[in-house]
DNA sequence: AATTAGATCTCGACT
DNA sequence: AGTCGAGGTCTAATT
């Protein structure tokens, strides 16, 4: 990885055009050939980039009056997306291997938490059962199919956030259980970790249940020796 | 800006879990406080980061059997989200000055988009009137609606773009236009720099006409003298 | 403050 | 290879 302190102008030109006037940036070329344009704040989101595959060529100035030390230009090798960097002044410009990384691992996704809710659907109420995980529908699978202590049919929708779209998601499937003799009365049930106040409305307006789930506390009653790492 | 290579270990708490075994890589340290981890490869995106408002504090490891020669703790300003990266060995330090960033300028948007074709809806075809743009329909605005040099009502939708979503969309607008007894019949046009094969495919399917826009050359149309930058 | 829609979205999974 | 959905989405405009 290469990294230059440079004051420089920066112009993108590909799915639209972009322009960044003269000033002091962090340029980060990553050994893939990618470059990123960072200034000291904003996000994380570099202000300009080239993801890869892409090809780097450092030229000098067409034009005498251009002050430039340098002109990097990178073009990605699949469409013909170009980003120019006219480099003015160099502050810093360093080389380091850093290897292949191991990679990221996550947890806490929308996946974990069906996979706990599956495992212990009394969450939801005691003598809940579970019928199936991803119970197909022709407009994609529930979540969870289950039965309640009575014996009624509940389809349950699992979001990290419950937003409005969830709802209407959850209200689609319901539309379509309730079609089918053995299932019918099917109930819905709206899961999250965190619902917005919207979505609750929506879903209450429409006779489905809201129920916001602890992630930490069901992992615990699925393992109390988890540990994260 | 601080730049700091060092083989670490890295360890996010927040909305979700997620955990970097032991390996080299960058650190970089914003002035507003916010930190990023990039490897040598990837996108644009750090394998991890902590947006600001946030703080860093440095320790020593709790434990002596900890090789880490330091302990930096960013912790968000507004929610709990934390942020330990453990460092093992620094392979470079340095902190840069980079002063205000004039920031990034774009040109080709959506809306300029809309805007050029609004000024030239003869661009469509000869005779063509502008009704108004962002005409208001239950579901939202539709970008434009004209009539074409037979007094017929046509509804374009404009993204940078066209891909099936647009399609969908401007299908909707339709279904509603058409039962205003004013304006009926309303046909389409699905206009976009780029439209993608399936969409044009399912748009033809409809009825609804598709043009590819020359935004260089519908902005030298607008203002020949108009020149980037 | 909350909501909506766009993004050079990116990223992963699945077909 | 294309399509679909989620993201620690982020971001800005609008209500």
């Amino acid at each position: 990885m290469r990294i230059v302190i440079a004051r420089c102008q920066v112009d993108y030109a590909g799915r639209l055009s972009a322009h960044l006037a003269e000033a002091v940036r962090l340029i980060m070329v990553k050994a893939d050939g990618s470059v990123l344009v960072h200034s000291d704040g904003g996000s994380y989101k570099p202000l300009n980039w080239m993801s890869p595959p892409c090809s780097l060529t450092v030229s000098e100035p067409d034009d005498d009056s251009d002050r430039a030390v340098a002109v990097w230009t990178v073009r990605s090798t699949k469409t013909d997306d170009q980003l120019v960097i006219r480099i003015y002044e160099v502050h810093h410009d360093t080389e380091h291997d850093l290897g292949v990384d191991p990679g990221l691992v996550k947890d806490g996704v929308e996946a974990h938490l069906q996979e706990l809710l599956a495992a212990n659907v009394e969450t939801f109420g005691a003598g809940w059962r579970l019928i199936r995980r991803e119970y197909p529908t022709p407009i994609g699978p529930v979540d969870l199919l289950c039965r309640d202590d009575g014996g009624s049919a509940v389809a349950v929708e699992i979001k990290r956030r419950g937003e409005i779209d969830g709802v209407e998601q959850l209200t689609r499937y319901l539309e379509l259980l309730n079609r089918d003799p053995h299932l019918s009365p099917v109930r819905g049930v709206f899961a999250a970790q965190e619902i917005k106040p919207q979505a609750r409305t929506l879903a209450t307006d429409r006779g489905i249940t809201c129920v916001t789930v602890d992630y930490d506390a069901l992992r615990g009653i699925d393992d109390p020796t988890t540990r994260l790492f």
